[in-house]
DNA sequence: ATATATTTTTAGGTTAGTCTAAAAATTTTA
DNA sequence: TAAAATTTTTAGACTAACCTAAAAATATAT
């Protein structure tokens, strides 16, 4: 059994690997996890005794394939949780994460599977995020940011790069939802600000917004 | 804001506050966390420096009423989540504590004005407990242990006292539930057992059942 | 290639929450 | 009411998870 602080760790290490397959470093964690660099190496001798992590001194952690499975599992309760308080609590997207930071944590197989039946076996999150399965496999769609969209391509916005409540409101406010259809109507080579359509509306976005989205083109 | 281990030592407080006006010994909180009074003894400094308990050396503690409002807003999370759990995933209520014992620590007011809503604004958990209002007031009813009954008396089963899985189980499989009207058909002196009917059905019991089960008198 | 900068580890400390063993206070018993 | 038993507190230690500061290793720049 995993301490909540080694399943913040696995975590923090399974979602660095994404980008990445070289060993992920000492800063790299600190920095996601908002420690310090000796804090990390600490847990890191522990969780490399727990054969969670492949660890050798200055070259990085692995996970390994159970420490893989293990963090995916956490990954799953947190974005079933999310699920569940936006479709059934009235949560909006923007207010799910902190809530599932603390979910994610319940330690109970029956209750995570429940919420899953009881969700209909939802395959992502509210912010377009694959839901791994049991055993850790996650279904990645493929999607591009829409800053590298070109002038008339067009897609479904499937996910946000930056799941920040301040990013998911703004978006709101301009009417962007997971599932609508955008186009890219103009690229200014100034700023890479884009004007895009949608709903039959143009809107003007900026590149910091354009670089945070993710479009899956069709 | 409480830790967890400073939130359990208030609601353990809290549910042996409900016997007794006198000061909470520190074996009694001890024995009812399964930890040694010296350690008891260390927590309660803490919890009265934070002025949630009121304690003098030797004398046990009361809760302030500071320290009432937080117990007792615990205890409406563990039992708000137990009828989630029953009500809404299939959970039976012998599987259902365990898991509230780690949702009550969940800090999100939203969350449980939302889990409130969806549920209906329950009154009673699946046990037959009380669910303390959002200020702490529980609604408190009229209960006998069904021992206390004397021969031909009835009423509606209403609550148990052990809310242990293996009682719980052992009522389900002789058909006692909440909400059943029973009744008291025989006591023999000899072992203080009962003869009680039940649906139609006669059932004979042990004092030991008799005392953990609570019957509201009709 | 050597000096400089950066990253990582080690060494030593802190706090929360626990423990055991012993001392002190209170309660019970005779 | 004095001795015995029990309860409670204190003293000192331990572990998990952090921290700062310094040392060691690695990477970068001239
Ligand atoms: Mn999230
Ligand atoms: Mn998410
Ligand atoms: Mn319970
Ligand atoms: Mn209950």
């Amino acid at each position: 059994m995993f301490t909540l602080s080694e399943e913040n760790y696995l975590k923090a290490i399974y979602h660095l690997e994404i980008d990445t397959d070289k060993g992920i470093s000492t800063n790299a964690i600190a920095k996601k996890l908002i420690t310090k660099a000796s804090s990390v190496t600490d847990m890191i001798k522990k969780l490399s005794e727990k054969e969670v992590v492949v660890y050798k001194k200055y070259q990085g952690v692995k996970l390994t394939n159970f420490g893989k499975k293990i963090a995916a599992n956490i990954v799953r309760k947190h974005r079933l949780w999310e699920v569940f308080l936006v479709e059934k609590l009235n949560f909006s997207w923007d207010e799910v994460h902190d809530v599932a930071e603390q979910l994610e944590h319940i330690k109970s197989p029956k209750l995570i599977d429940q919420i899953d039946t009881f969700l209909g076996f939802p395959t992502h999150d509210p912010h377009g995020d694959p839901i791994p399965d049991k055993e850790g496999n996650i279904n990645t769609i493929e999607k591009s940011l829409l800053s590298t969209l070109l002038k008339n391509e067009s897609g479904i916005c499937v996910g946000v790069n930056d799941s920040s409540s301040e990013f998911l409101k703004f978006l709101d406010k301009k009417g962007i939802k997971l599932g609508k259809q955008i186009t890219v109507l103009e690229k200014e080579d100034f700023d890479d600000s884009l004007t895009i359509r949608i709903d039959d509306i143009k809107l003007s976005i900026s590149n910091k917004i354009a670089n945070n989205l993710y479009i899956k083109k069709s």
